[in-house]
DNA sequence: CCATAGTTCGAACGTTCGTTCAAATAGTAG
DNA sequence: CTACTATTTGAACGAACGTTCGAACTATGG
């Protein structure tokens, strides 16, 4: 069973980090966490850099310096968001793997699995996707790698499969017009008009992975090649 | 032959508009392109929020002050340069699709026409692309009227694929994958490692035509369905 | 030459930004 | 209660923000 990641940096100096207390979740990590779901959300309406701390006060019901005492920066913060999504979404697909072996079920199950937490954190995956590369330095090198960690998971996935199938293409390609595919409904999924999860992911997936599957194009041509079906 | 649409506002009062000048191109709007230029690559580079305008005065080479001569506020900038590059796009594809007939053509040429332009003006695409919603009232209006007209353009051109080949799938969906695959390009493609645009094109052309013409997943199974090859 | 329109700029406006800090409050163990 | 720590805050800091404006410059036609 996968579990949310804790919320926690290495950068700031913790407070109250419970090493061995009794309670696992301190006061401070459940106010963080609150400060942290309205702070997701500012940032998904406004972006990042187009707001304030002073909006985030306003929306988490915390004052403006009151909100210093749960992280040292505005920086940190779009970091703690980032990192806490991102591992979470790929501690979830590391233990979801393992319920299969088949190759092309193990694609599903990617897609599943990253459009299911998609929409179920559409706000905090918005931006995860959208904030991709404003951190610098420490903070954004932590993301870089939890973000090849997974891109190194999902291109392994299609090699197994095309070694399975005998296939040729350029799996970089493939992987990043699949993320493309994924990350892109932030900007056009609305609940009330498009399917739900289950049935997004098999469409989706059904097209790449048929996409992936079948004979290359070999330029135009009168006759219409044969399609399987 | 498609041609860039002029760079030209409705809401600021242009000066030295040339209605029946002997010059098509003005001095004004020579100097205007030179700055959108430069302020592409700023927005490109550091977001439209998150770039100052002292930072374009400093990129473009006029002063601070100077710039306003040009445009009337920092949010027309932006509305300048996404309105010039989607139109354009629109209206190169719309000259390029006279060129096929088959409904599978005519996809692979608005995949053609969209990457080509894309890889070859790739900083104004990303601005378009990332800055999507951030334009409001009239700018934003406009923007999404061109937004809408492209997104109808595509529509079609899938119903008239699914009907010529009596597919079944949801075109929505399909369309806005197809549209996530090449528009994340502008937060990986690297023209050292990855392939060139036509190469590019014909692979996501392959994907995605072939996989909204597969027979629909229908479940886990423990034989692979049959794939065409 | 002058007159006029087109163009550029330095200096400044008022506002908002992220962050700091000392002081005040709330919570808890003795 | 007292003593201590954890938490919260109002007020303020200097810096940077988008925009304005009048003066100065340039180009052009008469």
């Amino acid at each position: 069973m996968a579990t949310a990641t804790p919320i926690q940096s290495q950068f700031s100096a913790r407070r109250r980090s419970p090493v061995s207390g009794p309670r696992l979740e301190t006061r401070f990590d459940r106010r963080l966490a609150r400060i942290l779901v309205h702070a997701t959300n500012v940032f998904c309406d406004k972006g990042y850099a187009a707001a304030s701390m002073r909006d985030l006060s306003r929306a988490s019901g915390v004052s403006l310096s009151g909100l210093y005492y749960y992280f040292e920066s505005k920086e940190e913060l779009l970091y703690l968001i980032q990192k806490h999504t991102f591992s979470t979404i790929v501690d979830r697909l590391r233990s979801r793997l393992d319920e299969a072996a088949d190759p092309a079920e193990r694609i599903r199950l990617l897609i599943l699995n990253h459009l299911e937490y998609f929409l179920a954190n559409q706000k905090a995956m918005k931006v995860l996707s959208h904030e991709d590369d404003v951190l610098k330095n420490g903070f954004g090198a932590e993301i870089a790698a939890i973000k090849r960690k997974y891109y190194r998971i999902c291109l392994e996935l299609l090699d197994h499969y095309k070694l399975s199938r005998g296939l040729e293409f350029s799996s970089r390609t493939a992987v990043l017009s699949l993320f493309g595919m994924m990350n892109w409904i932030y900007t056009w999924y609305n609940p009330r008009v498009d399917a739900r999860v289950t049935e997004l992911a098999q469409e989706m997936a059904n097209i790449f992975l048929q996409g992936i599957g079948a004979v290359p194009y070999e330029g135009p041509q009168k006759k219409r090649p044969p399609i399987s079906d």
